[in-house]
DNA sequence: CTGGGGAGGGGGCCC
DNA sequence: TGGGCCCCCTCCCCA
């Protein structure tokens, strides 16, 4: 029986042992497609037969077209013009990467390997993107996606991201640990072509220079950005509204660039945000290492004005969305590593930027819109009160109060609120509760009159420890 | 089933 | 460069 390179056998009628015949010809296929690239591989480093020659930022790397064409798609639109052409050598050059970078990414396509580190992933990511390599691409991602640590099990799996749960990563912790070594220049020769784990991604990827418009399915979050092209954001709405199980919300370091007053929000609130300068998470100080190693390079496309004036952009690795500026991507890449480096000690919701958190904060446990929540009538402090629920406050108008017999919920500052909150905070001991008076009076006198309305929120504005779901209380 | 409103998320851009 | 504001979007809930 002849095994041919596609796994069948030829001229047997038999039931053959089909699966050892497959085995046999895909191990042979294998050691050959290994074999073949050793030896372009050495081709390319003895300089044999290399017909394109590559110009990175004046750095000559010389290679084959034929690798080139089948590697990557920026190579293929450029080498497919002069396909028919035996002439001299194709000569490419670059700006948008450095040499150092290239040379990576040509030793992947001579070799399988891919040598990523932490400091070059992103630019090397970046590059692939130029040059429409959609499988480094997908390594680049898995790296960071170990590098970040963001595991479903492992962490919240409301907060994760990158993509659909599609890749290998996060459905085996060891798996990963596999995809990870096998990224590891120390490991044997990866696949390749790469089994990518997630071939679908490639919509996202396959942009390179160009934005392509995106597919937006159903349940797929669209707002303003996602309509110019950027990817569904990491988790749906609806994981959102889950419980939060998280009990012990890990701090971040992003909120700690800068000390800043944060006046708005009561003083548990800015403590625990200033909280964030602590112990930082693993997630988010990999995080934090992931942006420190942005190459001031990283994703810049170049788009040309009217006036045909170029205007750099910053493409985001993970997608094809651009951005003016360095800081707006570091934003926009939280979206896609899943980071929310703003916890609300409230009800525990974490959120992406301060903002949302602070807008969440004062809709939902501060009662700060002066709107009657049944009626919705203006109110102010005379004709309306604050009602708790839970860790939820709204304002009602004294008609609405007295109408839906609002006894039984907790009016704002009264003993009942107050104990009620306390007992929602966990309060251990009369101590505690004490320092909790003082720190609140201590707040209160800091605080501008508007807020001090409001004060009785204060109290609320703890750390529920141990506490596994959202305590936040739905109509 | 549908429309309205609330809540949350993300982008652009000003300060 | 980060904070903050504005705007717009989607999702979800509810009447």
């Amino acid at each position: 029986m002849e095994p041919v390179s596609d796994g069948r056998t030829r001229g047997s009628a038999l039931p053959v042992p089909q699966q050892v015949s497959r085995v046999s010809s895909a191990d042979m296929m294998a050691t050959h497609q290994s074999h073949l690239l050793k030896q372009l591989d050495e081709q390319r480093r003895q300089e044999l037969f290399c017909d394109c020659h590559v110009l990175v930022e004046g750095q000559l790397f010389k290679a084959h077209r034929n690798v080139l064409f089948g590697s990557s798609g920026y190579f293929r639109m450029l080498l497919s013009r002069g396909a028919d052409e035996c002439g001299p050598p194709v000569t490419a050059s670059f700006e948008a990467f450095s040499p150092d970078t290239f040379a990576v990414i040509l030793d992947f396509v001579y070799s399988g390997r891919l040598d990523l580190t932490s400091a070059n992933v992103i630019e090397v990511m970046s590059a692939a993107s130029y040059l429409q390599m959609n499988d480094v691409i997908s390594f680049c991602k898995d790296f960071i996606k170990c590098s970040l640590d963001i595991s479903v099990r492992e962490d919240d799996d409301r907060y994760l991201s990158l993509s659909e749960s599609k890749s290998s990563l996060k459905e085996e912790p060891a798996a990963a640990e596999q995809q990870h070594a096998a990224l590891s220049p120390s490991n044997k020769v990866a696949p390749w072509p790469p089994v990518s784990p997630k071939a679908e991604h490639d919509e996202e990827t396959k942009s390179g220079v160009g934005v392509l418009p995106l597919k937006r399915g159903p349940g797929v979050a669209s707002n303003r950005g996602r309509r110019r092209g950027t990817p569904a954001p990491p988790q749906t709405r609806k994981a959102e509204t889950q419980p939060f199980v998280t009990p012990n919300p890990e701090r971040s370091t992003r909120a700690s660039g800068k000390r800043k007053a944060w006046s708005s929000l009561p003083r548990a609130e800015t403590a625990s945000l200033l909280d964030l300068q602590g112990a930082p998470s693993n997630k988010a100080r990999k995080a934090d290492e992931l942006y420190a190693t942005l190459p001031t390079i990283v994703g810049v496309v170049g788009i040309f004005n009217k006036d045909s004036s170029p205007s750099m952009r910053f493409k985001c690795p993970f997608c094809t969305h651009t951005v003016k500026r360095k800081a707006d991507l570091k934003r926009h890449l939280r979206c896609h590593t899943g980071e929310r480096p703003y916890p609300c000690d409230a009800c525990s919701k974490r959120f992406t930027r301060l903002e949302h958190l602070r807008s969440h904060f004062e809709t939902i446990h501060q009662a700060r819109k002066l709107v009657c929540r049944k009626c919705k009538r203006h109110v102010t402090e005379l004709s309306g009160r604050v009602v708790c629920e839970g860790t939820r406050r709204y304002r009602l108008c004294n008609e609405c109060i007295q109408e839906s017999g609002c006894d039984a919920l907790m009016m704002d500052g009264s003993e009942e609120a107050h104990s009620a909150a306390a007992l929602f905070l966990g309060a251990d001991t009369e101590e505690d509760e004490e320092d909790r008076e003082d720190e609140e009076k201590d707040w209160l006198a800091a605080e501008d009159d508007d807020l001090a309305v409001d004060s009785g929120t204060d109290l609320i504005i703890q750390e529920v420890e141990g506490s596994d779901e959202e305590p936040e209380l739905q109509n």
